[in-house]
Parts: structure tokens; sequence; C-alpha cells
DNA sequence: TGAAATGTTGGGGCG
DNA sequence: ACGCCCCAACATTTC
């Protein structure tokens, strides 16, 4: 009696609790991917997640190996078809899977769960990617938190999640597999070669997952707190796209920083740490999503639908190629073409300019920032730009307008970061780095600013103001 | 997880 | 010694 183990955004075998839950029934096991981005209309997965879901899955089929199993992928228009075809050939009664948060899986979801129970299986789902189920956190009133401080303080009420689950180290097989698709069939990589630079920033992969926390984790702390705000250095925890797949569990990570605080004798101010707060946001953007899930393309503030965007192609695309003429902006965009992420302190810029200095609509970057980022994740993608945007839950308010010379000046002090993503100003001094129209001998292979910011700012206050008639 | 404009304070130079 | 001005530094308000 095969259990079948669906495989979606928690592509590892540690801490996987839908795997863990088939083992325990001692049954064959056989694991399934299903490629489906129609399902996932209107946000398939972008040119930059791809090639990261290409690695992982690679990555996924070589653990399993080692396990003397196999991972069957099928590309598909319909996953519920698909199922029931490997379910027909294996002979499977039950199968199992880890939820899925996104408003088209959501629902994808239960469409399959009810039809394959009509159908007489068995079919369990648990939760692999959350601290906490989004259903479960709720006001004193009864309703969703919109503000981050009492909803963080919630869930931290509610005590630690539960430690990870062990990895399986021999999977039982089938007596038949089922029919599998060679993973280049998904055409996951791109025609145009054009991933270097990600090959060279990025390792995907569960093990790869788990070295790179483990070297985070000796900085943590102090270094985190005083270096995460600096593009220049690596100071963060450069986990988002790990996390996004699932190639490693928030509570792998929880609990990994809780032993090295317990360590280092930080019994009670590890969990108001700022990076345990950024697993927060996280949960945050998630509980948003799953609460207002019209939020991807509406802003959650109804009044801001009636914002007066000048949508301008031209304004756009330079944006998009990172020849904005404003240093710090054009080297995050640029990081982001190359290598498939951008720092978050660089997000927090580029967004404001986009949004702010040329009046673009948020849901244009939130598209770009889809389509480019290997952590393209919808509900940390959606939150983040409705909070620049100022539209959102908790937001930044837009009157909130950054400047670009006076946040390179202060984040990236030296211009590393600007000189090393755009190197046509690395001869540039210091005291020029962050605004190079206004040193002596301006370079000319750098482009001229398309908008003058202090004139921008007064003009998108100006478009605020319409909103409040 | 802003920045600019405006207001306040206090030390020092100076007549 | 005193008042006045300047201005930096900080605080508050406003967008």
């Amino acid at each position: 009696m095969t259990v079948l183990v669906w495989f979606r955004q928690d592509l590892r075998l540690s801490d996987n609790p839908a795997l863990a839950a088939a083992q325990a029934t001692g049954e064959p096991i056989v694991p399934i991917y299903i490629f489906a981005p129609s399902e996932e209309s209107p946000w398939p997965p972008g040119g930059a997640s791809r090639w990261w879901l290409h690695h992982a899955l690679a990555n996924l089929t070589e653990s399993l190996r080692r396990c003397g199993s196999r991972l069957c992928i099928r590309a598909s228009a319909d996953s519920l078809s698909t199922l029931r075809e490997v379910i027909r050939t294996t002979g499977a009664r039950r199968i199992v899977w880890n939820r899925r948060y996104e408003p088209a899986a959501v629902a994808c979801d239960q469409t399959i769960k009810t039809a394959l129970r009509a159908s007489g299986l068995e079919t369990t789902s648990y939760n692999a990617s959350l601290l906490n189920e989004p259903w479960t956190i709720r006001t004193k009133s009864d309703r969703p938190f919109q503000v981050f401080t009492p909803f963080w303080r919630h869930c931290k009420s509610l005590g630690e999640p539960p430690e990870p689950l062990p990895a399986p180290s021999a999977l039982r097989v089938p007596a038949t597999w089922p029919s599998s698709d060679p993973l280049q069939s998904l055409e996951l990589l791109p025609r145009l070669d054009w991933a270097d630079g990600f090959r060279a920033a990025w390792t995907p992969g569960s093990a790869a997952a788990h070295a790179q926390l483990e070297r985070f984790s000796e900085a943590a702390f102090d270094d985190y707190s005083n270096l995460r705000d600096r593009p220049g250095v690596e100071g963060t925890s450069r986990l988002s796209p790990y996390l996004h797949f699932g190639e490693i569990s928030p509570r792998e990570i929880f609990h990994a920083i809780r032993r090295l605080a317990q360590a280092q004798g930080r019994h009670s101010s590890w969990r108001d740490s700022q990076f345990i707060t950024e697993l927060g946001w996280r949960e945050f953007a998630y509980h948003l999503l799953y609460q207002f899930p019209n939020t991807t393309e509406m802003p959650l503030r109804a009044g801001y639908a009636r914002f007066p965007w000048k949508p301008d192609a031209a304004a756009l695309e330079a944006w998009r190629r990172g020849k904005t003429g404003y240093p710090i902006v054009d080297a995050g965009m640029r990081q982001l073409w190359q290598t498939g992420w951008m720092h978050n302190r660089v997000r927090m810029i580029t967004a404001s300019f986009l949004v702010k200095d040329l009046l673009q609509p948020w849901t244009q970057g939130a598209r770009w920032f889809w389509d480019t980022l290997v952590d393209a994740d919808l509900a940390s993608n959606t939150l983040g730009w409705q909070w620049v945007a100022g539209c959102g839950a908790d937001a930044a308010p837009f009157f909130r307008i950054f400047n670009p010379v006076s946040q390179g000046t202060k984040f990236d002090p030296e211009g590393r970061y600007v000189r090393r993503w755009v190197p046509e100003l690395a001869g540039v001094p210091d005291r020029w780095i962050h605004q190079p129209w206004a040193a002596p001998t301006p370079e000319p292979n750098y482009p001229q600013r398309i908008v003058d910011h202090d004139q921008a700012r007064k003009i998108a206050l100006a478009a605020l103001a319409t909103l409040k008639g």
C-alpha cells in the first residue's frame, strides 16, 4: 500500500513532516514533484526562480537517491490528473504533502484534496514552512493582526515551534516506479545562458542551505545587528532562496539559533534578536497573504487604489536596467539582474525610488522582482512592496521617501557596494560616489540622473495629497 | 526599517 | 559682566 509524498515547496528530507509521516507508515514511498506553472497563475515562477528550482530538484533527486529512492518528476497542466495517473500505476492508497499558502495554491490543493478523498484516498497535509499556521493567529476580537509588533508578540506568547524532524537515511521503494520526465524536459534553465552570475553567487540545495546557516550562525547576533544594513558587507544570512523552496525550514533555523544563543549564554534576549525577528516578518507576510489574498494585486488600504501613478515605460526600463543615474539604485538593480538577489536595505531604496521618485505603480516593481529574484516569494514580495508603497498593513507611510544619496552615504559610506556593481564609477572619489553628477569631473560613461530627487520628492508628496481630497 | 523643515538650547566670540 | 549674535547640535514637527 504505497504512500505518495507530493513535494512542492519543501524540497528537503530533513524536518519534512509529510515525508516523516509517510516513513512512519512503514509502507513503500513514491516521492513525486509536479511542475504545473499554469496552476500558479497569475504568479507562475519567474526566470530566476526557475533556474533555482532546476538545481533544487536535481539536488533533491540526489538526496533521495542516497536514501535508495528516486524523485518522480512530471510536467503537467493539471496536477490532479497527474496524481491520479501515478496513483493508478503505483496502487497508492494514501497521499501526503506539506501545505502551501499562496492563494492559487490554496485553491488548487483544496480541490485536489476533495477530489482524492471522494475517490477513497487518504490525504493528509502538514505544515513544513511556517512557525505557526496563519489561521491560528487572531487578535482578541478574533480578527487577523494588521500590525507587526502585536502579531509577533502574540506568536512569541505561543511558545517555541516544535523541534525539527530528522531526515530519513533510507526509504522503502515501491515494486514498480511510475515514469518520470527528465529534469531537462521541464526547461527550467534559460535558453540563452545568462546565469553565470547566479552560479558564482549561489549553490542551491539543502546541504548548501545548512552550510550557509552554519557559516552565518557565528555572526547571527552582534554582527548581524551591526552589519545587516551594509550592502557592501556580507552581513545578512542569505538564506531567503533556500527558505522559499523549502531547502531549509524556519524551525531548523529557529532551533539552530536557539542552541547557539544558549551556548553563548544569551538566555532570553535571543528571541528578540533582529535575525529571529526577520523570521517573524516572514511569518507576518504569510499571515497577511493568507488573510488578504487579493493583496498581490490590490492595495490593502483601499484608498490607495486611487493613487495617481504615472506609468512611463522609459522610466520603468531605466530602473530595471540600473540606469537611473543614482548609484545606490543602479547598483542594486544590477546586483539583482546579475545574481538574482539584492540586499534588503537596497530593496527598500530601489523600491522607494521606483514608487516615489518615478511614480510607477508598485505592482510593476513587484512583477520585476518576481521575475528576477531567486528568492521570489509571493508573501514576502507582496508585503515588501506594499510596505514601501505605504498602502499595506503596518506600512511605511507614503511620505517616508528615501533619499538615495543619504541612504547611500549612510549605509555604503566607502562606496564598496556601488563600485562593485557599477564598475564605471570605480574611479570616482568617495566624496562623490553617491552623487557623481556633482563631481568636478563627472564620469562620462555613467548615465545622467533621470529625475532630480528633491523635485521628485515634492511631486510625490503632491500626488499623495490628491488622495486626501 | 526617513527626511526636511522648523524649533530649541547652549557655548563661545565679541563689542 | 553683560547682551547679542552665530551656529552647531539636538529635538520636534511635518510631510
